[in-house]
RNA sequence: GCGCGGUUAGCUCAGUGGUAGAGCACUACCUUGACACGGUAGGGGUCACAGGUUCGAACCCUGUAUCGCGCACCA
């Protein structure tokens, strides 16, 4: 066994380990090997986006993955960790787009045009997507690297068109004009939860309209957009509001544009509910095209719909020439100053409203008509029950009150992207003649195909409902479109010979991540199939979920959904939700505001058992994690105590793993594997609630407080009592104790080092999730490793079993009572005592002095020997009649009086003034 | 507006009914044969505020303040 060195040193050995455990193939899950006595445990990645590289985030969301695979392997599980990236739609074309720009390539994304942007983003996966799984492996994370998944395998790919086609064919996922969040830099329709609700200071517009019927009678209207003034096709008011019943059915003239007639401008006052007439002057300027809410108004009172804004934001030739052509906050300010010119504008206040803002280009959204695909989400009945009954735990449980209150009010999902990176959507149009087809199949499909394909492969196309049927036709209202959605690659080919072309757009990246749970697992849609598919069967549903409660409702809700409609149960049984990294002033951590630190940088720095142990240390369940450097830094002076600790044990030689003589042992030795059972115990539990600060704090504790500060010091008064034992002077060690002979001393200190071992080769197993580098070395290091049987895993302290609390046949045979935790408790009170007298007193740390004790009836008189150790005394006397003269320093503990003359070791007199001072 | 979370030592946070805890920072001493990435001892808290329940409250209840987050069509 070559001889630790002094100091910790991560980086040989992180990668040394890290090599050896994909060498041996430790991280590769086998549903082979699942069986009744060993269990599956599963967990799938939140797949990083393939642009990402590893932020704070990541470290925490990871490391608690690798620590419950680590913990299950250990617990005899057969563990599947399985990794990969997102596509990321829209971030993904962002970030190509802008390096293509920055390097001059291209002005914009037309200049390539779809296919070659395409391919290009395609070449940048290929070459930086791999980062930040490769950071993984840094971190230590036990992934099964052959089941590595990206959302655009050409499997994946299939499983998204199958689940779309699916749902088209139940009609749950439709084509639709709805008012949609649009965002004018990136030029696509969001989802409601890709808009971000900001507070914005701006300014409220009074302006004032003249009712038609009534000249001279004005109308004053509040808004906070005067350049959708234009667009406006109405004015509300509330019907109950006895302001304005009387002009209801009246018209006023619109404000802007000003070149066009005033007649033109006409526009009706129209009464709904909808108008709050305590908000502004209780009369609302109705525009739909440019506000959901008012487009619903438009709705129901059968509006025109005009629209002023172009796609990227900017004012059309209909919002008048004043207008046209400019930004849309340009035209903001430019309208109000024609009302003010046209001395319309009444007043102009600060006003401070929330505005929804695309959460990627970080711009305000348009609300903006136009046609997208919906979903509606399917199996909502079911994912909303297994949250509400328990059936899925959610940790923190109050994460489960959020999900519910989405999952009721849930909206049909914008699931259309106008980009080019992500699943084209798999629906191919072709012009119709506007004849409703015959209700019969055949009548159908003769159109349709044009005797293209036969009649048998024209019924799988279409209105084959027989399971299997990877296609299905539908036609707009007025049959003039036929749409045929597809997920087989042959019929797409036969489609585009018969005229069809594909819809432009692609899909929410959502859409294909809500079902990573079961397509990373090969999943099919063929029933039969997947019954057979080994992994899904050994591994589905898989056990836990970790991930951050800001995609509760991105992902996590929708994956419950797919879960229950395509394998008909939850996709997890446990959700973890993480906190959110800050920084030390609270600051969410973030590229942009430079704060985070560079993972790898703490990594090289401090090792990564070092950073895993700072940041497991400061996340507790539940809570932000303000993270600080100093958090790594303890955790790297951590591993060095482990290290050392382990080191002194084998400074001591002797057999490894000896047996433990429960007749030689100690109270120290009693006291320590108590509370080594104590915390097993007490991390046992924390692990069963996910509270893994907990179990870090617990094991920190355990091991520097108590089995470090306390019993490796009261193991020095075994171990370096003299085996080479020739001198030494019994005479200051009171009592009737002898020195025992040298074959006697040496099977103590056996005995001791027999219970080092134990408590090193649980306590090393206990941090093994943790820390998995330095304790692997160690138990190499150590030698803990050869008592394991060969097979297991090739003796890897990460198949080693997670230690039990001991059960009662083990604690009688080494009589482990508990009273043996009060006496030692009372040992270590007298020394602190003890070493409190003497600086009170203030006797020089150095100085050998002598301690009388008078013991309580249970101080066994053979301690004296510790407490000479402790308390660096020349002698410690323990005598039960023994009386304090003058000038003697007196202490009492609950093992006892402690006292020490001070003659000679202090200046009396001075002592004695003092003493006085600080009496006054 | 509704909902959720926080408010405990200088800082970051544990602590869900029984004598206030940890890490860091601070003070003093110590380079003693595991470790100065260390050891020993120490200072430091009306547990946001106000009521209530209880023999007893940081902890349970009610309300207030304050900070943060989420949800919501208030122009």
């Amino acid at each position: 066994m070559p001889e630790l060195a002094k100091a910790y040193e991560p980086q040989p050995v992180e990668s040394k380990w890290y090599q050896h455990w994909l060498d041996q193939k430790f991280f590769v899950a086998d549903p082979a090997r699942v069986s009744a006595t060993r269990p599956a445990y599963s967990i799938v990645i939140p797949p990083p986006n393939v642009t990402g590289v590893l932020t704070m985030g990541h470290v925490l969301n990871n490391t608690i993955q690798d620590i419950l695979a680590r913990k299950a392997r250990m617990d005899g599980k057969e563990v599947l960790w399985l990794p990969g990236t997102d596509h990321a739609g829209i971030a993904t074309q962002n970030v190509v787009e802008k390096t293509l720009k920055k390097a001059g390539e291209i002005k914009h994304r037309n200049d390539l045009g779809r296919e070659a942007l395409v391919a290009k983003i395609w070449e940048w996966k290929e070459k930086y997507g791999g980062i930040i799984l490769q950071q993984l492996r840094a971190l230590g994370c036990s992934c099964d690297w052959t089941r590595t998944r990206f959302t655009m395998d050409p499997e994946y790919s299939r499983c998204v068109q199958k689940v779309f086609v699916d749902l088209y064919k139940k009609g749950l996922i439709y084509r639709g004009k709805r008012m949609v969040n649009w965002c004018p830099v990136s030029l696509t329709a969001l989802s409601d939860e890709e808009v971000i609700m900001k507070e914005q200071r701006g300014f409220m517009y009074h302006f004032k309209v003249e009712v038609v019927e009534q000249p001279g009678t004005f109308l004053t209207i509040a808004t906070t957009r005067p350049e959708t003034i234009p667009a406006d096709t109405a004015v509300a008011v509330n019907p109950k509001d006895p302001r304005y019943t009387h002009l209801i059915g009246k018209h006023v003239y619109r404000a802007l544009p000003l070149d066009v007639p005033k007649e033109q401008r006409k526009i009706p006052i129209i009464a709904d509910e909808q108008v709050d007439f305590e908000f502004g002057t209780g009369v609302l300027k109705v525009t739909p095209a440019h506000d959901k809410a008012d487009f619903e108004i438009g709705q129901r009172h059968r509006l025109a719909v005009i629209d002023v804004l172009t796609p990227d934001g900017k004012m059309t030739a209909e919002a008048g020439a004043d207008l046209a052509g400019l930004d849309r906050f340009a035209a903001r300010k430019r309208a109000a100053e024609i009302l003010e010119a046209a001395g319309a504008l009444e007043k102009t206040e600060p006003y401070t409203n929330n505005v929804g803002f695309s959460e990627r280009a970080d711009v305000p959204i348009e609300p903006r008509l136009s046609e997208q695909w919906f979903l509606k989400y399917p199996s909502v009945e079911a994912s909303k029950k297994c949250v509400a009954t328990g059936q899925m735990k959610f940790f923190p449980e109050r994460w489960a009150k959020v999900y519910d209150h989405w999952m009721s009010g849930i909206q049909d999902w914008c699931i259309s992207r106008q980009l080019w990176w992500g699943h084209r959507i798999p629906v191919w149009t072709r012009p119709w003649s506007g004849r409703k087809p015959d209700r019969t199949m055949e009548g159908l499909l003769t159109e349709a195909l044009q005797a293209e394909l036969d009649f048998k492969q024209a019924a799988r196309v279409s209105f084959s409902r027989q399971p299997g049927a990877e296609s299905w036709v539908r036609f707009d209202d007025d049959f003039k479109i036929c749409f045929a959605a597809t997920s087989s690659p042959a019929e797409e080919d036969k489609l585009a010979q018969l005229g069809f072309t594909q819809d432009p757009d692609v899909l929410d990246t959502w859409f294909s991540s809500w079902l990573w749970p079961f397509a990373t697992m090969g999943w099919t849609g063929d029933k039969e199939t997947d019954a057979k598919n080994p992994t899904l069967k050994a591994f589905y549903p898989t056990t836990d979920l970790v991930t951050g409660p800001d995609i509760i409702f991105f992902w996590v809700a929708r994956m419950i959904m797919a879960g229950y409609e395509y394998m008909g149960d939850l996709p997890f049984r446990n959700v973890y939700f993480t906190g959110i990294i800050r920084d030390k002033q609270g600051r969410k951590m973030s590229k942009s505001l430079g704060n985070s630190p560079d993972p790898l940088d703490l990594i090289a720095k401090y090792g990564a058992d070092a950073l895993r142990f700072g940041v497991m240390r400061a996340a507790p369940l539940g809570q932000d994690i303000l993270f600080d450097e100093q958090n790594v830094e303890l955790g790297r002076n951590f591993c060095n105590k482990l290290w050392n600790a382990c080191r002194f044990r084998q400074m001591q030689g002797g057999e490894v793993q000896g047996e433990i003589d429960p007749n030689k042992l100690r109270s120290d030795d009693k006291w320590i594997l108590l509370k080594l059972h104590r915390a097993i115990q007490e991390v046992t539990a924390a692990f069963a609630e996910y509270k893994f600060s907990d179990a870090t704090a617990t094991l920190y504790r355990f091991f520097w407080s108590e089995y470090c500060d306390w019993y490796v010091e009261s193991c020095k008064a075994v171990l370096q009592s003299g085996s080479s034992g020739t001198e030494s002077s019994p005479a200051s060690t009171s009592g009737d104790q002898n020195r025992p002979p040298s074959a006697a001393t040496d099977a103590r200190k056996a005995n001791v080092l027999a219970v080092m071992d134990f408590v090193l080769s649980h306590t090393l197993r206990l941090f093994h999730p943790f820390l998995p580098f330095i304790t692997e070395e160690l138990w190499h290091g150590m030698g803990y490793a050869e008592d394991m049987p060969a097979e297991q895993g090739g003796r890897s302290i990460m198949h080693a079993p997670w230690p039990k609390p001991f059960d009662a046949d083990f604690r009688d045979h080494y009589s482990l009572d508990d009273c043996y935790l009060d006496y030692v408790d009372g040992k270590i009170e007298l020394v602190t005592l003890g070493r409190n007298l003497r600086r009170e007193m203030n006797v020089p740390a150095g100085r050998k002095v002598t301690f009388y004790c008078r013991p309580a009836a249970s101080l066994a008189p053979a301690e004296a020997e510790l407490f000479k150790l402790l308390l660096n005394a020349e002698s410690f006397v323990i005598d039960p009649a023994w009386q304090p003269g003058k000038g003697v320093a007196t202490v009492r503990g609950r093992l006892g009086e402690l006292y020490l003359p001070l003659e000679g070791l202090i200046d009396v007199a001075a002592e004695r003034a003092r003493l006085n001072r600080e009496l006054e």
